[in-house]
DNA sequence: GCCGCTTCCTACACACTATAGGCAAATGAC
DNA sequence: GTCATTTGCCTATAGTGTGTAGGAAGCGGC
């Protein structure tokens, strides 16, 4: 019967490999079960069902993401952590769509504060503190720094930028320096 | 046989409400016959597949939500204009989840070509032109700017602002205070 | 060798997509 | 009014995906 060795943890990699490959929605349980030549009900001993499949790509992608801004960031600070911290996201974003748009993948609240989500809401912070805000402008801008970054490697994503000769790097860049430049400017504001 | 007046404007406007009430992905031939009581099968005399109707749902929501932004910018400038611009997003979004993730949906080239999104492309532009940005500032700042609103209000649908106490209203003011500063600081800069 | 556990199988029930072809209601000609 | 045509919705069917139940072959311990 010539057994293939299936885990829980094979198959989430190798779900990780598909989402690059065809998008995250393409992660199936019988897509999953394609690429390791057996029947999908065989997989069904390792996960619990498609979405569960899924929420096992999300906290890879999640893990693996939180991994490279850490190192990013590691040693850094002011103007160039926030590049690094950027960058991180981005670079990720475009080598591996399908497990970016799974780190977006919605979990339910109790998996979520046990996932690698929590790190990057601590790195964030980290991050902003060589800007010396105060609350609640600190929240704010970590709030406005997620979802810049967040938004513009979406939109980039999606083609967005297709239209215009402009490149994106440059967009990026000048992005960055804004928001350096903003974050300065509020800087013991409160 | 009780004919019930499908059309493919009242299916997509149905496809509309129920990606509204159930998200995007919720939208299918099923779905959508299922609320006209109706079979699946005689959909198909409207709309060509499942990915056809979502593109007719898709480009209904472009349009409502370009019709918003225009009516929020018209007769306004500046940081005035800024703020309506971004809060016509951030209120459809709000309203209409399922439309707003519609909005967002992939359409082909040539479609995307003729659809309201261009509008949108142009709206950016005329509200940055408060701000007298040369090129290629200009273009950085519209991908900035649409990476940023869309950024927020995705986070902010995602439920990842729950966490904090601080209400999302005053992080969104801040964040539109910052761009508006961020880009009267880089006016003629070029 | 044999027992027991795990792994993968077949078989099945059910849902959704999509196509083909049929029948009846609505519409227009007269 | 009635008849023919068009249109709208139907049934039937094939293909694919999810998920469950139960069966058989591999693998380890002894």
């Amino acid at each position: 019967m010539a057994r293939v060795g299936l885990t829980r943890e094979r198959l989430t990699r190798d779900g990780a490999e598909l989402a690059d490959e065809q998008g995250f929605d393409a992660v199936t349980v019988s897509a999953v079960a394609r690429r390791f030549d057996v029947k999908a009900a065989s997989l069904y001993a390792h996960v619990k069902s498609t979405d569960d499949l899924r929420t096992g790509v999300a906290l890879l992608a999640l893990e693996e993401l939180a991994d490279r801004v850490a190192e990013a960031i590691a040693g850094r600070s002011g103007r160039e952590a926030l590049a690094a911290f950027a960058a991180a996201y981005r670079d990720y974003a475009r080598a591996h769509p399908g497990r970016y748009a799974a780190a977006r993948f919605r979990l339910d609240p109790q998996t979520a504060a046990a996932s690698a989500g929590v790190r990057h809401a601590q790195m964030t912070r980290a991050l902003l503190r060589g800007y010396d805000l105060a609350e609640p402008d600190q929240t704010h801008a970590v709030r406005m720094l997620g979802g810049m970054v967040h938004g513009f490697v979406e939109l980039e994503a999606a083609g967005g930028f297709a239209h215009t000769a402009v490149d994106p790097q440059a967009s990026w860049d000048w992005t960055v320096d804004a928001l350096d430049a903003m974050l300065r400017a509020r800087a013991h504001a409160a």
